[in-house]
DNA sequence: TTGTATGCGTTATCAA
DNA sequence: TTGATAACGCATACAA
C-alpha cells in the first residue's frame, strides 16, 4: 500500500490540513512543522495520486484554441485532430473549445481573443502569424494569468511553443535536395506562402545553412511569396522557370502544394524535377504516389493536438512538462514510407460487442 | 457542469447503488430499470469519471516489462526511459517493475515469466524473441487474463505489439540507400544480429522490395549473421569486402553499430561507403557527425515507453486505445538533422523556486 | 499557527 | 430487486 496524506500526519504528529499547506506550499507553517512534514514525507515515500487530488478540487480545465479558417488541408486535418483529442481528454476533465477566425484579419483573431476569458479559461492554443495586434492580446492574456501557447508558428512572447523546430525543418529540406541532386550543379527555386511568417524564415535559414555549407554546386534562387494565391503561385513559378534554365528543384516552404503540382502537371515538369514540400494532406499524398512530389516534411497533427492539450494543463497547474514527449518530430516521408491511413472506417469496439 | 451518477439517479428515480449496478453491468435489477437508468444516462450525456472510479475502487496498475539484460546501448536507453516514464506514472496509480533476464537463455525468461503473477500484475511488457518457450509463456499469461504487450520485436500471440512497422523500416532504408548512391551500380551488404529474429526477417523483406523494384541496379547481398559478436562482425565484414569488390553500401539492419564503424575505421572505409543502421545511440551520434555512419533509422525510447504504460493500462481496463497516438513512428537521422539532446543537467524546478 | 469536518464522483457493503 | 451509507485520497471552509 502507498502511503497516504493519513500516514504522513500521523508520522509527522500532525494534522491532515497541516500535511495539505506543506504539500501545496501554503503559508501559515511554522518552518518546523514544516521540516517534520517533509521528513515523514521522504521518509515513507510519498507521492501524491494527482487523480484524487484532482478530484477534491473540483479542477476541471476549459482550454481554448483559435485556428485560421483556411480550407487548407492541414489545418483541417489539426482541427480536427483537436476536437478528437478534446472529446478524449474529457475523460480526465479537460473541455476544449475550438475558434476559428478570418485567416487575413488579426483584428478578428484579436476581438476573439478578448472575449476570451467567458468562463474559467485556464489556457489559450493560437496558431497565428505574429502582427502588433496579436503580441497585445498575447501579453494581455498573459498579463491575466492565463498561459499562452503558441501552435505550428511560433510567438515570441508565448508560453510554449508546440510545432517542430523549423529551423532543423529546412535544414532537413536542404539534406534531402542536396543528396537527392547528387550535389549539383543546377538551380533550386524556393516558394512560401508569407515570407513575414516566423516558420517559413527559419525554414529559409535553415535550408540555406546546409545547402550553402554541404552543397556548395547548387544555386539557391530567391524565395519567391505565394500569398496563398492559386493565380499568383502559377504564375511566380511560370516565370521563374522560365528565366532560370537550370532548375533542377523546388522547395515549397508551406503552403499551395495542390497548386503547385497542378501547375507542374500543367507544364508537363511533373516527376523531373525534385521537389520538397511540407506537410503530408491526402492531395501531396497523392502526389507523392505519383511522384510529383519527392519528399514531404511532416508534422503529425496528432501528435499536435495532444501535445496543446497537455501542454495548456500543465501550465495551469504550474506543473513541469515532459520535455521529451512535447518535442514534435520532423518526419520524412517519400513515396516508399508514406504511412498507412488510420482506417476509421473499421468496425469500433461497440460493433464486436454488440 | 458534467452529471454524474447522482444526477442520473434522481432522473430516473432510483437509487445511487442501482445506478451503479446498470453502470457496471452487475446483476440483480429490472429489466425495466435498466431501461430506464439507460435512458437517463443517454439523456443527461453522463461520461463516467474514471479517475473516481479507479479510486473508489482502491485499484492502482501494476505492471511489469521483461527485457533482455545486454549492455546494448538501445536496451539501456530503453530501460532508462521506462524507468521514468514510470515514475511519471505514479502520480496515476501507475507503478512499473523492471527485470532484466539473460538475452540468450529462453528458460531464464520463462521461469522469470512464471513466478510473474506475484501480486496483482494487471499486464506485462516483453522484449523477446519468439521461442517455443516464449510462445507458451505468453499464452499462459494471457489464459490467466494478464494481456501481454510485445516491445520493440512482434510476438505473434500478444495482444499489442510496441514497436516500428519494420517492414516500412526496410523499406525506409531501401529507398536511402537507392537514392543516396544514385541508383546504381554497385553492390550492397546486408548485416544482422540473428537473421532469425522476426523484426530482422521483416526489415530485410522491406529492403528488398524496394531494391528490387525501385534501384535494379544495386545488387543486395546475401544477409551475413554477426550474432552480437564483435569478432564475428569484424571477421565477416572483412571477408565480404575482400570477395565483393563493388559494395558501395552497407545496410546493418539491428546491433553492432558501433563495431561496425570500428571496422570500417580500421580498415580505412570511414566515410567512403553508404552506411545505413538502426537506433540512435550515442555512438551512432558521434559516427553520423564524423561521417562514418550516413543514415539512422530510429524510434523514440521514451515514446516506445510511454506507449508501453498506455497500452497496458488500456487493457487492463478493456479500454480502446488511440491508434494514432501508439503508432510509434520512424524516424530518419541524418549528420543535418541530428535531434539535440535533451539537457539532463539543466536546473531543476526546484532549483529555480528555492 | 493548527485542527475538524465535509465534499469531490464512484464503488461496495450491508440491510431492507 | 433495491436503497442507505461508508469508504477511496485529497482539498478546503471554518473553527479553534
Amino acid at each position: 500500500m502507498r502511503p497516504t496524506v493519513i500516514d504522513i500526519a500521523r508520522e509527522a504528529g500532525v494534522s491532515l490540513a497541516t500535511v495539505d499547506r506543506v504539500l501545496n506550499a501554503r503559508p501559515g507553517v511554522r518552518d518546523k512543522t514544516i521540516r517534520a512534514v517533509n521528513e515523514a514525507i521522504v521518509k515513507l515515500g510519498y507521492v501524491r495520486d494527482l487523480t484524487a487530488a484532482n478530484l477534491a478540487r473540483g479542477r476541471s480545465y476549459r482550454v481554448a484554441v483559435l485556428l485560421p479558417d483556411t480550407e487548407s488541408q492541414f489545418i483541417q486535418s489539426l482541427a480536427d485532430a483537436l476536437t478528437e483529442a478534446g472529446s478524449a481528454a474529457a475523460t480526465s476533465r479537460t473541455e476544449l473549445k475550438l475558434h476559428r477566425f478570418p485567416a487575413e484579419d488579426p483584428h478578428a483573431l484579436a476581438a476573439v481573443l478578448s472575449t476570451l476569458p467567458d468562463r474559467d479559461t485556464v489556457g489559450v492554443a493560437l496558431m497565428a502569424p505574429e502582427t502588433p495586434v496579436v503580441r497585445d492580446a498575447v501579453r494581455s492574456l498573459r498579463a491575466k494569468g492565463i498561459p499562452v501557447v503558441a501552435l505550428v508558428s511560433d510567438l515570441p512572447n508565448a508560453d510554449h511553443f508546440v510545432g517542430i523546430d523549423n529551423r532543423a525543418a529546412g535544414r532537413t529540406a536542404g539534406v534531402m535536395m542536396g543528396r537527392f541532386l547528387g550535389g549539383g550543379p543546377g538551380q533550386v527555386m524556393v516558394l512560401g506562402q508569407s515570407l513575414l511568417a516566423r516558420d517559413m524564415i527559419e525554414r529559409r535559414r535553415g535550408f540555406d545553412e546546409v545547402m550553402q555549407r554541404d552543397f556548395p554546386g547548387l544555386e539557391v534562387l530567391q524565395s519567391l511569396e505565394t500569398h496563398g494565391s492559386p493565380a499568383t503561385m502559377r504564375q511566380v513559378v511560370a516565370e521563374m522557370l522560365a528565366n532560370a534554365p537550370h532548375v533542377r528543384g523546388i522547395y515549397a516552404m508551406g503552403g499551395g502544394s495542390r497548386t503547385l503540382t497542378q501547375t507542374l502537371d500543367d507544364m508537363g515538369l511533373s516527376g523531373k524535377l525534385t521537389v520538397i514540400c511540407h506537410e503530408l494532406t491526402p492531395h501531396v499524398r497523392t502526389a507523392l504516389e505519383r511522384g510529383s512530389i519527392t519528399a514531404v516534411i511532416t508534422q503529425n497533427t496528432g501528435h499536435l493536438a495532444r501535445s496543446t492539450l497537455r501542454v495548456l494543463r500543465a501550465k495551469a497547474d504550474n506543473q513541469p512538462l515532459d520535455e521529451g514527449q512535447e518535442q514534435i518530430r520532423i518526419e520524412i516521408v517519400l513515396r516508399e514510407n508514406i504511412p498507412p491511413l488510420p482506417d476509421s472506417t473499421r468496425p469500433s469496439l461497440d460493433d464486436k460487442v454488440a
